[in-house]
DNA sequence: ACCTGAACACCGTTCAAGT
DNA sequence: ACCTGAACACCGTTCAAGT
């Protein structure tokens, strides 16, 4: 985070900007993401140094940075694919297995992540969303189209009166997006990661959130 | 985060042990923790340094070590505080108003602290307590006291049929935690701090997840 | 074009020396 | 007993020099 004279210019060239090779740069670039993965997932965002995920990748502290423009781009750019990955599954199961099956799948999907140790990474991610809107930007975007997955597939189950049809599904969304990432930090905090154990707490609260009103 | 040769032993004397008058020991731990707030809330904890927190609080960086044994340590001291505060409040407004406006008392006594910008602060003592098992283990003994309380006050709501009797208070006041503490972090970082909208979607939660069934 | 790695400007923490 | 602040062992990032 300590940074040099050039720090703080609107325009500066992105490293990117310098590339030519875009196989090359796309092999560097998941290559020293895995590194920081692995280096992330031992150590935390924090503790982790750039030696340690240059020795990883195998690849020079320079080069490293004609890939990745901080240390910061590196987490954004994990948490990006961290994202966008479960969607396609969650709508295919929303379809055909119905809402609170697809919503679980979605919901362990996520608490997987804390079982394997990314939950203080999860929260660090969150922590420098919230502090740095250049991070928060992309991850919202993601984001959002997720909510619009989850939104739809609540529409088609109150059309199907699978679940209670005066419940507005865009407030619902937000309201079990919100409920999953709270068990998650919680449960880790609580350092119990089980994700059975997460998922039948989050199945209890949607099965009753969701259901008909009396 | 870096430490010297003496890191890693077991029974190291801590500062405190070698602290003469209390009364001044808590006047200058006092006085490096609102220091400390000041400059976390700017910068947040990774980014503001001890220099500046020594500055703040007017003092050198060798006798704030004496009062804290590092930077992780003021974090958790701070956090501490944070949590240990509106306990009294919600048990008198369980009694008195029922125990949704209850809730949402102590809701809202949470989703302030993301309205003043404290928002990465909390994400950081999520994933420092994570991590590092000697921050979460003072953070979980207030927090089991504070759920002990939404227990008690759910049974007595049971009691009183307000709400649904079949409900299990101990997975309920679990739900009803983790729902507060996504709902905040998830507004802040959708940037949208505002307090009532934040109480008024967990509101809108609770009553749907409290209410009889049919 | 792409890479190396020493060098730079920091950081958290310690400890000899003061009062 | 309590404090100071230079010194220590790092850190993230840059940039002259190589291929």
């Amino acid at each position: 985070m300590q940074r040099g004279p050039a720090s703080g210019l609107f325009f500066e060239a992105l490293p990117v900007a310098r590339l030519a090779d875009p196989l090359l740069a796309e092999r560097r670039r998941r290559q020293i993401m895995d590194a920081a993965i692995a280096c992330f997932r031992r150590r935390g965002f924090h503790q982790a140094t750039m030696q340690e995920i240059c020795a990883e990748a195998d690849i020079s502290a320079g080069a490293l940075y004609r890939y990745f423009a901080s240390k910061a781009d590196i987490i954004a750019a994990i948490a990006e694919e961290h994202r966008g990955e479960s969607d396609d599954a969650f709508l295919r199961a929303a379809e055909k297995e119905g809402i609170i099956p697809a919503l679980c799948l979605a919901a362990r999907n996520f608490f997987d992540k804390f079982a394997i140790g990314d939950g203080a990474l999860i929260a660090d991610i969150f922590a420098e969303a919230i502090r740095d809107d250049a991070i928060a930007a992309p991850l919202r975007a993601i984001d959002a189209r997720s909510v619009t997955l989850f939104v739809q597939a609540l529409r088609a189950a109150q059309a199907r009166r699978e679940i209670d049809v005066t419940l507005n599904a865009e407030d619902a969304a937000e309201t079990l997006f919100a409920a999953i990432e709270g068990i998650g930090l919680r449960r880790a905090f609580l350092r119990d990661t089980n994700p059975d154990a997460a998922v039948a707490q989050f199945r209890a609260f949607a099965e009753r959130y969701l259901s008909h009103r009396p």
